[in-house]
DNA sequence: CTGAAAGCGCTTACAG
DNA sequence: CTGAAAGCGCTTACAG
């Protein structure tokens, strides 16, 4: 039961137990139906027998494949990524592949960072929700694994896209609103190039459909609950209250409408709200939320299966891959 | 400027380039001052020049230090741990090291894999967030590096520990409640280990302090926003309505005051609600929400400090780092 | 301050 | 179906 265990049993340890080359366990481990199924048995004791648990530093150097992917996102805290990375990272564990996670904030710079770290550990994809800058773009560029951007669908990505177009986004919650009857909205646009496409968007067919002017907010990215108290006192202060208020994220919305009620207002009749991203707390909050649903778990089982294609050697099959949206009409507008 | 690049730049590009040997860039590499400047400036051109991206898995596999850690939590979203990751993340990047994320859902045999491909991976620490069931216990005591587990303290930890007293918590909430009046308390006790802890210790302390029965609804974990509608409406079917709910998130308890309102109930005067985690939500909301505040940065920095304190090859300074809990009066409850 | 050389623990043609 | 052997790209005593 209790081995000398000065160091961990290696690869040459199950071997010699087994009674096989090293070559064979390998085999066994990677691809179990090439070996015979006494040798395999035998394996398989030297295993349990052992503890082996197989180092894949080595694994990785000698095949140059780390079965590691890395994501990147800007943040964590309610964040509209999430339901993708959850998704990512279950799908792909079940695979044997883990998840480096970086995390790079709104500084460009992180993003480098965080990608020279990925591909000095050899990653075999790196999928990112940052927009690229051109210093960012020529290290990709440089990239062997599949380089994977998602939630949006750049004209022209320096490896494959997984999303969908703001732009049309922000259309078409611009037609819809003024088809509910609304004249005078508020559009509460987080930083970030993303919002702003929304924004351009909505600017654009709301004019075109003979709409007025658009008021605008600014808010840090990501928009969040804590947001509204500002942009709620700061409309109060507004010549004309807006009629309805188009928020970056479900979470804005729903601190929108607790600071309408707070104050009276009745949602939708005295002030509707929009959201974004169709997270759960849309459907559970009342008023339920009116809402943009973008399939996160989607985005990430295309981006999965792109880089499983990816790995068979075969050129990728789309260089953009558009999940759509869909607009969820909720009670809050 | 276009290298013919069939193949990356590795240590033996850059110091043939550099007029050295290999052993002399991985010394500038790892420990620049050993090196002479002139020297320094040469490598430091080589690198330039060939794009030079250390390969970490050879790194690794060379200096058995992965500079790799693993951070293991049930899930991503609503996670009462986001901090603590977004932290850890955001440290351990400044200084080189990369996080490995493990979701490990609720199902135990999902720690174990997580923990398998962390060691290897052969990560540096483990973090954990998951209580360990026996089986799980074994394999981390065969774990070389530093096993941290996170968020609470258990008596006998096979690492260190991090975290804060759940029974206290329960305890303290209970005096809280009672201090200010409160005599029939709903307790929404989430699935899982550490929550019942603190409910165990709000009942103790209630009924030690002389209240009487403590009502208790179940939710599943994590306890979320949208759980609310269904514990709001079985309360309203109990013989008598409680007069404070303790809930196991902000997030449950921002739903309560929704569903209170929605139905025409003044909180916290015909019914108070507390939440637990002081989540940025907490401060915000309207009545803003009585709760127990948890420093997730401070668990984060407080187990980073620990591994790099192991790096040094070190005897732990402490197996348990209490950092304590803070009940945060504000108007919910 | 620097170099020659062994070694980290795997994988993978190649040959049988 | 299996083995011998080279090689993946680093690090690190050891020696100077």
């Amino acid at each position: 039961m209790n081995e000398p265990s000065t160091r961990n049993p290696t690869l040459d340890d199950v071997a010699a137990l087994a009674s096989v080359s090293t070559a064979t366990v390998s085999r066994y481990l990677n691809n179990p139906k090439v070996v015979a199924a006494a040798t395999a048995e035998r394996i398989r004791e030297a295993i349990a027998q052992t503890g082996y648990i197989p180092n894949m530093l080595a694994g990785g150097l000698a095949s140059s494949k780390s079965k590691m992917v890395s994501v990147l996102i800007p943040h964590l805290t309610d964040s509209i990524f999430n339901d993708t990375i959850q998704t990512m990272a279950e799908e792909l564990a079940g695979a044997g592949t883990t998840v480096m996670m970086g995390l790079t904030g709104v500084a460009p710079e992180r993003t480098d960072e965080m990608i020279l770290a990925a591909m000095g550990r050899r990653v075999d994809a790196i999928i990112s929700t940052a927009p690229l800058g051109p210093q960012t773009r020529e290290l990709v560029e440089r990239f062997p694994g599949l380089f994977i951007q998602i939630w949006e669908l750049p004209e022209d990505p320096p490896g494959i896209a997984v999303g969908f177009s703001h732009r049309d986004v922000g259309r078409d919650v611009a037609r819809f609103l003024q088809s509910r009857g609304y004249r005078r909205p508020l559009l509460v646009t987080a930083e970030g190039a993303r919002a702003r496409i929304r924004s351009d968007g909505f600017i654009e067919e709301w004019q075109a459909l003979g709409g007025g002017e658009v008021a605008q907010a600014q808010v840090d990215i990501p928009s969040r609950f804590g947001h509204a108290r500002r942009i709620f006192a700061d409309m109060r202060r507004m010549a004309e209250l807006p009629d309805v208020v188009v928020c970056g994220s479900d979470y804005l919305a729903q601190g929108l409408i607790v600071e309408a009620q707070a104050a009276g207002l009745r949602v939708p009749d005295q002030l509707a709200v929009m959201g974004f991203g169709n997270s759960a707390l849309a459907g559970a909050m009342r008023p339920t939320i009116t809402t943009v649903d973008i399939d996160g778990s989607r985005i990430a089982r295309e981006a999965i299966a792109a880089i499983r294609h990816h790995a068979t050697g075969a050129p990728p099959l789309a260089r953009s891959i558009d999940v759509g949206f869909r607009l969820i009409e909720r009670e809050s507008a």
